[in-house]
DNA sequence: ACCACGGTTCGAATAAATGGAACAGGTCGC
DNA sequence: GCGACCTGTTCCATTTATTCGAACCGTGGT
């Protein structure tokens, strides 16, 4: 296999619980020979892909890494915005928001707003999770066509709980929903007892799309601060819609939302 | 030259205005030819490096490197204390706040504690600048012996103010400085009217050292004030240093730090 | 229709990656 | 102190991926 991917793979090695690296550890896990592992770690530390600590022949993700991953989510107009309305609708309900993109079927979170809850609810930065079973997840996909959506997901789906889409034609329905009212909500359906609810914008001139969601306890929210929340969350996808020409939330009039 | 370093290569080419590249953009660039880019790109592409965008040939990061990050930056005990008492700083002060690592001859903005004031110190995560003339900076060499800050400086220094040492001697002097009183200021050096006042912990067993500051418009702040900053950073640290087991914050006295 | 421009494909020459074996350094147990 | 063992590195002939120029395709402009 190519270098690049072996590079990749290597990358894809670091966990949570993995931060070091050792020629060993990529050797077994790979199934390369170690003189190769041994070449390429060394090779990616001199590309700057990679630091090995001090004194040891451990390695760890370089800082070339960070600093291009700190690009990547900076200087973009819709994040700005969207990070600015969720921060004020998290302050204001002191719920935990999340700003999430679609990659390949998973939600990737980019961006979190601790909630100020002594139960918080947390997903990582950076932490993946089934698109169809999570409300930022549905949002995104709810902009996709029908035909996408499918051709995204070639296998059965494998709802984590009962109450997430248990296949293609039930996921359609809430995605169908969701076009409808324009925002979209999860209960209990990736996490037990949390109530996620969503909506998404687009920034066409950018080609970007993120989906931006409020998380709670489900079982502290009553039905008219649920609705609050929807409220809140809508005006403000309104609002960026607005500003970064975003067709989609002109269609939808504001008293389906409510 | 390897695949691995052109690839590299490619990343470094992505800066904040430059968040989207071509192959010609970057064959120009990199002096290499089309084809071997064109080759180049739709591989790191192939191996999660990059994305690109839906139907044009424009490259972008790809989620890999921010997942790869993420991980990096998170999970670290010293990073999370570190992070807990310069956050209780920050909204005590209500001045910006930075954590920083030593990469080479520079600091690297690893957080950010934006502060309440109208006017904000702005350096944006992931950003550089010489080590030697920021106060995180002096804090991560005094931490060096003066043999090993030497030899990371192999050429003339270069200040980018008058404030700053302006020569190898004058920085070892104020390196010494800041060993016999445990932090380090730096007033209108790399930033015109910035002062900041910073201190550094390691965490041994990890292998890591972090430099923390805060910092302010010089005009705004008096001596008493400042002094009462450098009580708080250097008590954090001294916290910190309990901790994790930092021997450097023992042998300093508590009176020589106020 | 033409041209200019950006991207891709092709194929032979080249340079790089590969992996087994031998080597080096360290630690552990006896 | 010694050997067994584990880890990482170096070496080298072999393999194979990578390279680069040139030809090829689409598109957008005039």
């Amino acid at each position: 296999m190519s270098t690049l991917e072996n590079a990749a793979s290597v990358l894809r090695l670091f966990t949570a619980d993995r931060l070091e690296l050792t020629v060993t550890d990529v050797a077994r896990a790979l199934g390369l020979p170690k003189s190769s592992v041994s070449r390429l770690l060394k090779a990616m530390r001199d590309s700057g892909l990679l630091t090995n600590v001090a004194g040891t022949p451990r390695y760890r993700v370089g800082t070339l890494l960070f600093e291009i991953a700190q690009l990547h989510q900076q200087n973009s107009p819709l994040m700005d915005l969207a990070e600015a309305e969720l921060r004020a609708i998290c302050q204001d309900t002191r719920h935990t928001g999340y700003i999430s993109i679609l990659d390949g079927t998973d939600v990737l979170v980019l961006r979190m707003h601790p909630g100020r809850e002594a139960l918080r609810v947390v997903t990582p930065l950076g932490s993946r999770a089934a698109a169809f079973a999570t409300a930022n997840g549905r949002a995104l996909l709810a902009r996709l066509g029908n035909d996408k959506v499918r051709s995204l997901h070639p296998n059965p789906l494998r709802p984590p709980s009962a109450n997430a889409p248990a296949d293609m034609t039930s996921l359609l329905d809430r995605l169908a929903q969701a076009r409808r009212v324009g925002w979209c909500e999860a209960i209990n359906e990736a996490i037990p007892d949390v109530h996620s609810i969503a909506v998404a914008v687009e920034d066409a001139a950018n080609a970007e799309t993120f989906a931006f969601c409020l998380s709670f306890p489900d079982s502290k929210i009553s039905q008219v601060e649920s609705r609050s929340i929807v409220r809140a969350l809508t005006d403000a996808a309104r609002r960026i819609a607005e500003k970064v020409g975003d067709r989609y939330w002109q269609s939808l009039p504001a008293e389906l939302a409510a």
